[in-house]
DNA sequence: TAGATTGTTAATCGATTAACAATC
DNA sequence: TAGATTGTTAATCGATTAACAATC
């Protein structure tokens, strides 16, 4: 259920950008998203009434709304773990983004890694910290949320330092289960799963 | 359900590779995977009888059956779409996952982009084409399914020419909501929307 | 007012879990 | 045989959809 706010809060500001738009139908938002028009009014009359019958829902008033319920209406600090090729092209691309969109409230502040050779280093002026460090540097900058891009043997390993942290979220891309306290949010960006999955509907169904 | 499959191989895939067990229960199974047992015998009872009453699952066996479910059995060649900085990682990670790990059937085996500074060169010996070109090179190639890694703007473009070029399986990491016909199955890996759900989650609930 | 669209209730659908007879 | 575990049925749970009164 929440899974969809996102959705909804892009297509708000993709409106929001063009400007042409001060109001939205539960009909068309959800026709822009792929979710039915009953789903989403009852996803949004989950956290108030935030639409006037027979009008819709007020663009910039929606969106305000939902960045607030989804704590995106301050910037969040996140930090990534594991620099190889995979953390690295995911960091530039982030910064990309948060460079290129005003919306985009999602802050890389830190790296970290433990090889020598990188420790010391920067990615587009985020620093590359020692893995050591993890449990001073994430509560200092109060970073809120993790990436992790680390071999799979590791990802525990690292998950557990993130937790003592105090890390709240972590998107996890290595190719292994991970488990965390139920205070901590774990999202699973397992690429390989997802392509296993995809090539069982190959043969004809 | 179709999604638990590749999770319970990986586990199969990690005993097989030990080489220490060949029985597993749905009990041990589900705690592997964090699936629960009933849903796991549930699961693989739906393609056949492949267990045992009082003994459990042959990994081997267990293993080379979910593999044919899952067409992983012969190599599936797979092309990426977008040769930018993730564009590029990606397909390294891929390669590398390809040469090191003896199941990873999944072979990248092209390349596109549109830009004429990448065209012709290679990444790891494979070689970057014109995206002009998909729909001459996907079929000689005899290319399966495909990674998305364009900016948004031109994801739906790029799906539509993979669509047409016959391609059955989408993994889309632009962030855009895609659609193709029913027959081709796409797979979001929306980085920044699980990231703001994982916000959601900073507050206390 | 007439038309449109929300918020919400009831109905439906699908997925997961509990339980157990069958049987190795 | 006794113990363990499967395959499967019935029960439960949660999520989605249909429908509509309220109301802008």
């Amino acid at each position: 259920m929440i899974r969809r706010l996102p959705l909804y809060l892009r297509v708000l500001d993709e409106l929001a950008l063009e400007g042409e738009t001060e109001l939205i139908s539960s009909h068309e938002l959800g026709r822009r998203t792929g979710v039915g028009s009953a789903l989403v009014r009852k996803d949004l009359a989950w956290f108030g009434e935030f639409g006037k019958q027979g009008v819709g829902y007020e663009v910039d008033f929606l969106r305000a709304e939902l960045r607030k319920i989804l704590n995106l209406d301050e910037e969040v600090s996140i930090a990534l773990v594991g620099v190889g090729s995979l953390g690295m092209a995911l960091s530039r691309y982030h910064l990309k983004r948060f460079r290129e969109e005003g919306n985009f409230n999602l802050k890389l502040v830190a790296l970290f890694d433990s090889d020598p050779a990188k420790i010391g280093s920067a990615v587009e002026g985020v620093p590359v910290y020692d893995l050591e460090k993890i449990e001073e540097v994430v509560p200092f900058l109060q970073v809120k949320m993790a990436i992790v891009t680390v071999p799979a043997e590791s990802a525990q390993f690292v998950t557990d330092r993130l937790v003592r942290a105090g890390i709240k979220g972590i998107l996890n891309f290595a190719p292994a289960k991970i488990t965390a306290p139920e205070n901590v949010q774990v999202a699973s960006a397992d690429l390989t799963l997802e392509l296993q999955r995809l090539a069982y509907y190959l043969a004809d169904h």
